[in-house]
RNA sequence: GGGCGGGUGGUGAAAUGGCAAACACGAUGGACUUAAAAUCCAUUGGCCGGAAGGCCUUGAGGGUUCAACUCCCUCCCUGCCCACCA
């Protein structure tokens, strides 16, 4: 490649920027919200540099942006930045930029690689999370949920590096070990705040279907991941004991096959259990290495199980057998009720650990086909089948006995019938500093008491020490710490611990409608008449986590009538990742391509284009520098065009009435058949890969037509002049700067942008003869052409009289002929 | 391990029950040029054939259908996410 351009992009590119910023092309007034289309990116998080996989998400939010606004729609495009995180902190600790310094120079930059990729927004209306105006508000919603008994806090474990003594985010455990130091990672036990978002679990889920617009598979990820299951909650009467020992099983039906209980090893009753057995010391010491194993590989249903006895039983109530109470570490406190009755023969965990600790396996429900027995049995039988072993259940089909055995418990009262979800409340707090400070005083006197909305924000200080000592850096800053109590004013202390991100990422689609208020996080009215987002697009990765806690916290505000919508994104679509030598593009493994020296030598138009027409956007594609190239020379030869066009304008502008020849009746029908597919891909599912080919394809025979030499009158340069102009018209949204200024070289006025996006003339689209394909068996022979809307037997007539059909066909019985109108004839021979 | 995707030419891909490989990249040959770049033209899934044409081909195997890349079943491979990265 040399320096010398294809076209001047780097003139035009700055200049068409500058007027779109000029003219306020993006600008909303919200007060006007007549028409109004939402157009929602995700926000980032301000690391150092975009890459081009980040640009994928941008670009195409600004081709939906600019092709609402053709639509004449009223398009508000805003963007922030979800600007608190662990990265800024970390790079602080290394002695580094101060976090707030740091972000907000990364987001200087990331402003201007937006500004350069010609992806436009409202940046008056900008919100950066990690500013006082904005987490006031954030902690305002803290508070909110505090009030109405959804914030609370209890006890929950953390990784935990014994020798940094630090709190470490599940990304710093390396294989079990600490990032920085590779000690071992043990679990530690903390007051945490959680807010409950259980109780909006069934809600969460049932919702899912009114997402008429979501993708499939976005929403089986939030069924999967609330997972409500049904079953039984039986009261197991501990043996001597007053007390009862709760389980959840989906499976009562194998309730005869129960031989032992496993609890959490962190249940609260587990050292109770053990207190006062022979070898209470030793079972105390392993319950406690098993506490101190990590969550992840806990719940590995591959783990190695682990278990010790507690000496204690609990009285199976259908048969009045003993059932020993072990502790095991496959079992998590989080799910359930942190203990299960165990049926070795019937679940392959539980069988597992019979095995290794040569405890009964009593098979209950038989297989039909193939008798189970007990000691032969290489793994659990978790299939439907014959009760057995089940005393007045015996013969019954287990899916049947499944309903009769709970019936049987709820009357004799052993247990009741209980819905579990997988989901668990959301942990919101942070042993860190770069967050949102939690809005909570400690008073000695009254108790754990909500900051007032009039004092709010917490103010986050600056001046505070990076060291990581296992506690939020606030802890060590007496100005913070010490306050006075809201509500009697004597000696208080302020939570130290700060705000998860994804609490400041649940809400801030409101403030965009009105970022400068000073006294309500948003305008109830406004944002009733913007939201649901229209459109919302980001990545795959945050389909379970960002969109369920969006989810859950506008419903919250629908409860508390702050907002009068209960879902907060009505299409959603979300693109796939940009793939580069096979793997995620990341700066850690050294594979990112970086836009601003792809925009210099082949201009911001090219990269867009380029990342259009790599695939389907919802799918992952793989980064070639090659395929930009090709993008690249596409866009020089649509400006050739143009000029070509232009420069063969007929002078004579008297009109002159004839025919279209052949080739200008096939330009014309392609012309108006490309507008009608590039809206259809556009609208039907964001094709733009598919959109942006057919218009190579008009391009090729615009080209194809220019070629053909022959005198230009007005009436060719007509047929000429449209295609040159829808394809450039059908071009703007993806590659708007090069679309601007081909539209004055073209000799048209004003931004196109201002122009409607045109629609395609049916009569243009029909043709009078059309081409039918004509298979034998299945199998292409031939094609003929026939008229359009020809009768069925006059068809039927021609393909049987085609010299190629007739020697296929040649005597032989025709059994079936099939016709596919407009398509394919297939005869059955 | 669990959950969710994906598998089609040398490459990115198109076709979502009806012509497999549109569009583009790369490659090869040619034109232009002192030369290169750019541009333009031709060829480009595999096999057989001088050609006309024929046969085969969408991860593997089976099924449904007049017709399957597309729907169903079994298997293989692969990517992403998994609650303190955002």
């Amino acid at each position: 490649m040399t320096d010398e351009r294809l076209y001047p992009f780097d003139k035009i590119e700055k200049k068409w920027q500058r007027f779109w910023r000029d003219k306020g092309l993006f600008k909303v007034d919200t007060d006007n919200y007549k028409n109004k289309y939402y157009c929602l990116m995700m926000f980032p998080y301000p690391s150092a540099a975009l890459h081009v996989g980040h640009g994928r998400n941008y670009i195409i939010g600004d081709v939906v942006a600019r092709y609402k606004m053709m639509r004449s729609f009223n398009v508000l495009a805003p963007m922030g930045f979800d600007a608190f995180g662990l990265p800024a902190e970390n790079a602080a600790i290394k002695g580094g930029m101060h976090p707030e310094a740091s972000t907000l120079n990364n987001i200087k930059t990331m402003k201007r690689q937006l500004g350069q990729w010609g992806v436009e927004y409202d940046w008056n209306r900008e919100v950066v999370s990690c500013l006082p105006d904005y987490y006031k508000w954030t902690q305002w919603i803290f508070v909110k949920l505090y009030e109405n008994g959804l914030a609370y806090k209890k006890k929950a474990f953390v990784n935990w590096c014994p020798s940094c003594k630090t709190v470490l985010a599940n990304e710093q455990v390396v294989n079990g070990g600490c990032e920085r130091c590779d000690t071992e990672v043990t679990q530690k036990e903390l007051e945490q705040w959680f807010f409950k978002i259980t109780a909006y679990a069934e809600r969460l889920l049932m919702d899912l279907g009114k997402l008429e617009h979501w993708p499939e598979r976005v929403k089986t990820m939030q069924k999967n991941w609330i997972g409500r299951s049904e079953g039984v909650e039986i009261d197991f009467k501990i043996e001597g004991s007053a007390e009862t020992l709760k389980c959840f099983t989906t499976r009562i039906d194998t309730i005869y096959g129960a031989t032992f209980i496993a609890l959490a090893p962190e249940h609260s009753l587990v050292e109770k259990l053990v207190s006062g057995m022979k070898g209470e010391k030793e079972a105390l010491k392993s319950i406690i290495k098993m506490r101190n194993e990590s969550k992840i590989s806990r719940a590995d249903a591959n783990i190695e199980k682990e278990g010790v006895f507690t000496g204690r039983y609990v009285i199976n109530p259908v048969n009045s057998e003993k059932i020993p109470i072990w502790a095991a570490n496959y079992i998590l406190m989080e799910y359930g009720a942190g203990a299960i009755m165990a049926v070795p023969a019937h679940d392959q965990r539980d069988f597992e650990f019979a095995r290794i600790y040569k405890l009964p396996i009593k098979v209950v429900i038989d297989d039909p086909k193939n008798p189970l027995n007990a000691e032969r049995m290489k793994e659990a039988y978790v299939q439907e089948g014959v009760m057995v072993n089940s005393d007045k259940f015996n013969g019954m089909k287990s899916e049947l006995a499944v309903e009769k055995i709970a019936d049987y418990f709820v009357e004799f009262k052993y247990g009741t019938r209980s819905v579990q979800y997988k989901l668990r409340d959301w942990l919101i707090s942070r042993q860190r500093y770069w967050g949102a400070p939690i809005p909570i005083v400690y008073c000695q006197r009254c108790g754990t008491i909500a900051e007032l909305e009039k004092n709010l924000p917490v103010l986050l200080p600056k001046d505070v020490g990076f060291r990581p000592t296992g506690e939020s850096p606030l802890k060590f800053y007496k100005e913070f710490v010490n306050t006075e109590c809201p509500r009697c004013k004597g000696p208080a202390a302020r939570e130290t611990d700060t705000m998860d991100t994804f609490v400041d990422s649940s809400w801030y689609f409101l403030r965009y409608i009105t970022p400068h208020l000073k006294d309500k996080p948003f305008d109830t009215e406004l944002v009733n008449k913007w939201l649901p987002v229209d459109q919302y697009i980001g990545g795959i990765e945050h389909a379970i986590l960002h969109l369920l806690y969006s989810r859950f916290i506008t419903k919250f505000l629908y409860d508390i009538k702050m907002i009068g919508f209960d879902e907060p994104f009505k299409n959603l679509f979300t693109q796939g990742m940009i793939i580069k030598d096979g793997a995620k593009m990341s700066k850690s493994k050294g594979n990112v391509v970086s836009p601003d020296e792809l925009i210099s030598k082949y201009g911001a138009d090219t990269v867009r284009l380029y990342t259009l027409f790599i695939g389907p956007p919802e799918k992952d594609a793989e980064w070639s520098d090659r395929g930009v190239e090709g993008a690249y020379r596409f866009l020089g030869r649509v400006w050739r065009l143009a000029e070509k066009v232009t420069s063969h304008k007929p002078q004579v502008t008297s009109k002159v009435e004839r025919k279209l020849t052949k080739e200008e009746e096939s330009l014309r029908r392609k012309t108006h058949l490309t507008i009608k597919k590039v809206t259809e891909d556009i609208e039907g599912g964001f094709h733009f890969n598919t959109a942006i080919s057919s218009i190579m394809e008009l391009v090729n025979e615009t080209n194809d037509l220019l070629a053909i030499d022959a005198e230009l009158d007005p009436v060719r340069g007509n047929v000429l002049n449209d295609a040159a102009s829808a394809v450039v018209i059908l071009l703007s949204p993806f590659v708007p700067h090069i679309a601007e200024e081909l539209w004055q070289i073209l000799g048209k006025e004003n931004s196109i942008f201002k122009l409607k996006w045109p629609t395609h003339d049916k009569s243009a689209v029909t043709a009078d003869v059309i081409t039918m394909v004509i298979q034998v068996n299945g199998k292409l022979r031939s094609r003929i052409e026939v008229p359009f809307g020809i009768e069925e037997d006059k068809l039927k007539e021609a393909v049987l009289s085609d010299t190629k059909i007739k020697e296929f066909v040649h005597g032989r019985a025709v059994r079936n002929f099939i016709v596919i109108p407009k398509k394919l004839v297939n005869i059955v021979i």
